[in-house]
DNA sequence: ATCTATTAATAAAG
DNA sequence: TCTTTATTAATAGAT
């Protein structure tokens, strides 16, 4: 229906191929259009051009999800109806789940006692008992460690210093030397390794106070805000 | 384009409106499909007839589904797209959150303590001592009020056998009457109030063993899988 | 955009 | 529903 019979594929033409899309855009438009008011029926129509743009058609007296919902009832397999439903439930479940989450971690704090059954309470005790040793031993391992790896880099550092001070010695005069410590021993048998406090212990060190990984609930060990996030 | 020019009115004829939605339906598809192939777009269409009946046409290489979603990201208001997402984000932060809970837990419970610092294992310490403590006192209560309780019953129970002894005796030739151990306070006196071990006294009574809430991640104190339910 | 020769769609009938 | 065919509608290519 033109000057001439075309092909019907892809025009390669990227001015003509776009003459044409809207050209033929608007008649298919104007046939829906048509045929909504002819027959009596509804459309929707979405196009996208091969540049990106949309253009859309609809039956007048209704809109386009309306359609796409008659359109999933018809099909059956409602997609979406159905992920968005799993997703609810999915949703609910897992603040359910965080609740109870939360209510144990209160429970292991000490709080929110009053529902428990003697034997619940009884188990709890010998849990959190337990766990108390558990980490006990851990901070007595990390301070070990930390208190090793402390004396080691004292020593080095003596020795580094001794070093020093001989290679001083030997250029210059030792009537103008520093005064050598050596024999003394007063820095290897320092009070470094003092552990029953614990706390006085470490407050040597400087000690990252942040926690290692992000703390998204917005809890840390010392003060509890069980808020929802 | 027929025998003669139509109207574009309402066909009254339901047969002739049946007809010329078949025939024009089997025209815009052909269009479509023409314009998908000429111009290299993107095409979905869905109808309904009046009858009820629903036909689609979409682009070979792509679904309706998928158009839709691109359809609505163009248009903006996706209030679908949008509502999906944020669900989306909700759903991962709850996961988030999830996971975060689930390591306090188990660091509660003495386990996964490697990545804590010295000063998080000291609070830890610190607040996993006092809930023991916490946890003790409320046991305590709980048995004492408990045992309280029974001793209490136990002697309403008593009280009320003596009663009933004492009716049936001005009711019947004292010769043939109960042996009554009145005097004795053998039951008051028991052993019910023994303390110290907490657990022995406790077997006496029906505890019950189930969580008094649904225990929806699996959780109890005692046994530990900490899988996502 | 507009024009128009030409093809395509289709209304009515069979 | 399918075919036919007279007639109108759509549109390719040019301007």
């Amino acid at each position: 229906m033109g000057r001439g019979k075309i092909e019907i594929k892809r025009i390669e033409n990227a001015t003509n191929r776009q003459v044409t899309y809207s050209k033929r855009r608007t008649g298919i438009m104007k046939k829906a259009r048509e045929l909504t008011v002819l027959c009596d029926a509804e459309v929707a129509i979405i196009m996208f051009s091969s540049t990106g743009k949309y253009h859309e058609f609809c039956s007048p007296g209704t809109d386009i999800k309306t359609i796409f919902d008659r359109y999933q009832q018809a099909i059956g397999t409602s997609l979406w109806i159905e992920q968005y439903e799993n997703m609810q439930r999915t949703l609910s479940h897992l603040k359910d789940i965080n609740r109870n989450l939360r209510t144990e971690i209160r429970q292991r704090m000490g709080e929110d006692l009053d529902s428990l059954e003697f034997d619940e309470l009884r188990g709890l005790e010998q849990n959190v008992d337990t766990a108390l040793k558990e980490v006990r031993h851990r901070k007595y391992h990390v301070i070990t460690t930390q208190t090793e790896t402390y004396k080691k880099k004292v020593k080095h550092s003596y020795e580094a210093y001794k070093n020093l001070q001989q290679e001083l010695g030997m250029r210059e005069d030792p009537a103008f030397g520093f005064v050598d410590n050596t024999g003394a021993g007063g820095w290897e048998g320092s009070s470094v390794t003092t552990l029953g406090g614990g706390a006085s212990a470490a407050d040597m060190y400087a000690f990252r106070v942040v926690p290692s990984q992000p703390n998204l609930h917005g809890m840390a060990y010392g003060s509890h805000d069980l808020r929802l996030g």
